[in-house]
DNA sequence: TGAAGTGAAGTAAGTGCTTACTTACTTCCC
DNA sequence: GGGAAGTAAGTAAGCACTTACTTCACTTCA
């Protein structure tokens, strides 16, 4: 028999077992999307056979909103700016827009293919994935928003409308990972280090809507 | 016999068929993905039977090239600037950039099927698609990095790495047609006109980087 | 103590349906 | 009557999912 991984015939208890199909699974939807990868596939990725897959999942889509399931859990979900509480009470403006963006070109890189497998999602049209980069992204929309309208009323920021800067600075992170992941992996057309990066972005959108 | 289109039974020339068939294809693609369409829905979306599509397309694959073909020559792929030269010719900063997201906007709400077609198509690793994405991004980043320069000489921008510029502009635009287009379809979230997104934008970017 | 039984973890070999693509044939216009 | 436009009915491969069976660690109780 070949195997195509070295955990094969190795017994496993049920949860890691099921773990470890989630996780082949996130790599394989993340490339070829939920329709481009077959069961078939995973199984063999996981070093086991195609029923064993459906020992553990019901069916297809149930592995998927599982993947959904345990990544949401994984990425807390909790206040978006806690990474940055401490520039926010100081009304430390550019350690806030520089905290924010270096922590989301991490966050960005270290989890691509969990990015990718959204972005499958969201155009493949499931609800799940829809949901979930709803609020994460709603939930950055009105905690920064909300910082932004402080710093207005304080005096310090121009009047323009919160929600649209905040789409401007969410746009320069998403977009710079985007192309990074998808065009430019060995960063050859933007040669630039994430601190870089991220010292750019904060400093054209803060200047940008500075008094 | 149940027909979806009217335009069944209605003998067309060669090259009007073939464009209708290339139409249908793009809506299909667009909504489904490549993988996700089938030549037998492209066939009933054009009110043809199956066997009409392999007449005119050796296979899918050619039919999907035929697509990208048709569409490259569609958007010109001319000076990604053209819109805008008089203001960059009078060195009318606001206008330049002001013009290029207002045009930008617009082409992406405009043909909304091609754009998701392409983001599809890049995630699943398709080479032409990938080839036409990144040869007129790079044609933008060229552009407007060049002009960034030029004012950088002037003494009327700050020394920002001008590409890095040009990717935050860049990303607010595909940000905010993709956030609409994927979640906001109504426009429910961030009520704004497409003017008044170009003038937050424009104004956001260029008072960030004069100086 | 050890044979008998239990159940979870595993598999090989299907099933029926869908897919891209083909073939053999018809219709209709010039 | 010849050729382009069209079709109905395939075919082989691939898909999600199932079935019928095996293996083996671990009880249970005569």
């Amino acid at each position: 028999m070949i195997t195509t991984a070295d955990h094969t015939m190795t017994r496993m208890p049920g949860d890691e077992r099921r773990q470890q199909i989630i996780e082949e699974a996130v790599r394989l939807f993340s490339v070829n999307g939920f329709r481009g990868t077959t069961t078939k596939q995973i199984a063999a990725a996981a070093g086991i056979s195609e029923a064993m897959v459906f020992r553990h999942f019901a069916n297809k889509e149930e592995l998927y909103a599982a993947i959904l399931d345990h990544k949401a859990c994984q990425h807390d979900l909790g206040d978006p700016l806690e990474a940055v509480s401490e520039q926010i009470a100081n009304k430390d403006d550019w350690g806030v827009f520089h905290g924010i963006a270096l922590n989301a070109l991490r966050k960005h890189r270290e989890d691509q293919n969990f990015f990718r497998l959204l972005l499958f999602s969201a155009l493949e049209g499931h609800e799940l994935a829809r949901m979930f980069f709803e609020s994460s992204v709603t939930g950055m929309y009105e905690a920064l928003g909300s910082y932004i309208k402080t710093r207005q009323e304080d005096g310090a920021f121009k009047q323009l409308e919160p929600k649209a800067v905040v789409r401007a600075f969410v746009g320069m992170l998403i977009h710079h990972s985007l192309t990074t992941m998808l065009f430019d992996p060995g960063q050859k057309i933007l040669k630039m280090t994430e601190e870089e990066a991220a010292h750019n972005f904060a400093t054209v959108l803060l200047e940008g809507i500075k008094k």
